[in-house]
DNA sequence: CAATGATTTTTGTGATCACAAATTAGTTCC
DNA sequence: GGAACTAATTTGTGATCACAAAAATCATTG
């Protein structure tokens, strides 16, 4: 391996960004999809591996990421994605109601008609997927996602936003997780009350009605997964992303993307 | 200097504490205490030279505060005290009233005898200092933190007490700089109103206006503070802990303790 | 075979070095 | 004096090494 390479070929547009920011946002992001499964070992060696570069980067992003809540280090010193217990995700589900519901009323009256569009077609195209009749529950999250930031970023809260995705963070693998293993219930059509009284009561300029359809969305989905029973069956998840050099080199067990 | 020197004395009854842990919860106090002006600039060589470690320790801990919100790193990667705008103090106000009206909602539903008891023991120091001819300012701030997290610790939900703790350590440095550069106003006057509508109200197990009480002390000291014009003064402030060999040894400008 | 003890490997943490970018100090020129 | 240019220093970031503790692997015994 060469010595004191390059640290990453900044790629022209980006602005400023370190090496680990770069693996802070890219591991992030894998946290939100829910490419992690909740309780799924890291250690600094293997994401280096994963990432092209040395442990010092791993170890900035997953300090930033355990202070976010995304990931957890245990008394051993071993590396998990937080996997909440039953009672945390109710937790993070009340914290979640109180934020996003000031959220949304605070973007209720001061979102222009572009972001009302925007929402809009997330919305149909949500209604879209979700009524197919085998859905696809990757672009479900990912519309379901955008369409829930659309609503908060109009609040123009930068801190308040920034929180609401840390929070996003820490549930991300446990509903994806959920969502994917578990046969389309009648979730989704709460969901589609819920982001139709949404739209309607912001097109309205209702801040009230618009944060009860937001906390009645958070509130039910919240409810299904902690019904779902899945959140206790994760903590046996135990697959392990290594940089174990020997054994099956080409064969991983779980790729990060 | 020795090389490879052991980390740290672990003292004993210390249950699991690395080095980095030990220098970020010493930050954080230094934060919440006000012992470190809102802009102050610092440096990992110099924060290092102060606690008497490398610099690795002084990256995690650095690393963490700076995902909180208590440090914050600027594009030309010098690493500054949090010093909020206006807007941003103001936007922290209403995240505060949000999440901490919640907690003491929950508390109130669930505190037991002795956390009121502790409270009302609060309440009542908070008012003998603050009727003081000259109270000091240190000490209503410590009292007026003890009393606020007795509360919010009662509602037993540790993932929300940790963000609250969060936006405590953001605006700690602007409020007490503000705080100890003011001449008292009315301010501790409606303080010793909210404390005491609080107390009563969480005695009378009355939710909503405990909650009302915490909101309505958070707000009048968030706009005390505003309306002082401290926060826009404070970006001023370029005093710098550095590890500086040279110059004057032994004289520094800020000290940490 | 199961269980226990010894040995090897892995892993997070701390220390040290290298380096580019930025800040500061020093110098020169008008 | 003060602006402009150059040299020296500082500083955050990345890479590499050392080390103790925790896991995992292997060997041994009942």
């Amino acid at each position: 391996m060469v010595k004191h390479s390059v640290a990453l070929t900044r790629s022209a547009s980006a602005p400023r960004m370190t090496a680990a920011d770069d693996i802070y946002k890219k591991l992030r992001m894998l946290l939100l999809t829910g490419a992690l499964q909740p309780g799924q070992k890291l250690t600094l060696r293997g994401l280096a591996e994963q990432f092209g570069t040395s442990v010092m980067p791993i170890r900035d992003a997953v300090r930033r990421l355990t202070a976010e809540g995304g990931l957890h280090l245990f008394a051993n010193r071993t590396i998990r994605v937080n996997s909440p217990t039953p009672d945390g995700f109710a937790e993070i589900v009340k914290v979640r109601c109180a934020l996003e519901g000031l959220a949304t009323e605070v973007a209720c009256r001061q979102i222009t008609p572009n972001e009302l569009l925007k929402i809009k077609q997330y919305v149909l195209r949500f209604d879209k997927e979700g009524r197919k009749p085998r859905p696809n529950p990757t672009i479900l999250a990912r519309v379901n996602r955008d369409l829930h930031f659309s609503v908060y970023r109009a609040a123009r809260l930068p801190l308040l936003l920034d929180m609401i995705a840390s929070l996003w963070v820490q549930v991300g693998p446990a509903i994806s997780t959920t969502l994917r293993h578990t046969t389309r219930g009648v979730t989704q059509w709460e969901s589609f009350t819920h982001h139709a009284k949404l739209l309607e009561s912001l097109v309205k300029r209702d801040p009230v009605r618009a944060r009860q359809a937001v906390v009645a969305d958070i509130r039910d989905t919240g409810s299904f997964i902690l019904r779902s029973g899945a959140l206790e069956l994760m903590s046996e998840a135990d697959t392990v992303i290594s940089g174990r050099p020997a054994k099956q080199p080409t064969r991983r067990q779980h790729r990060l993307q």
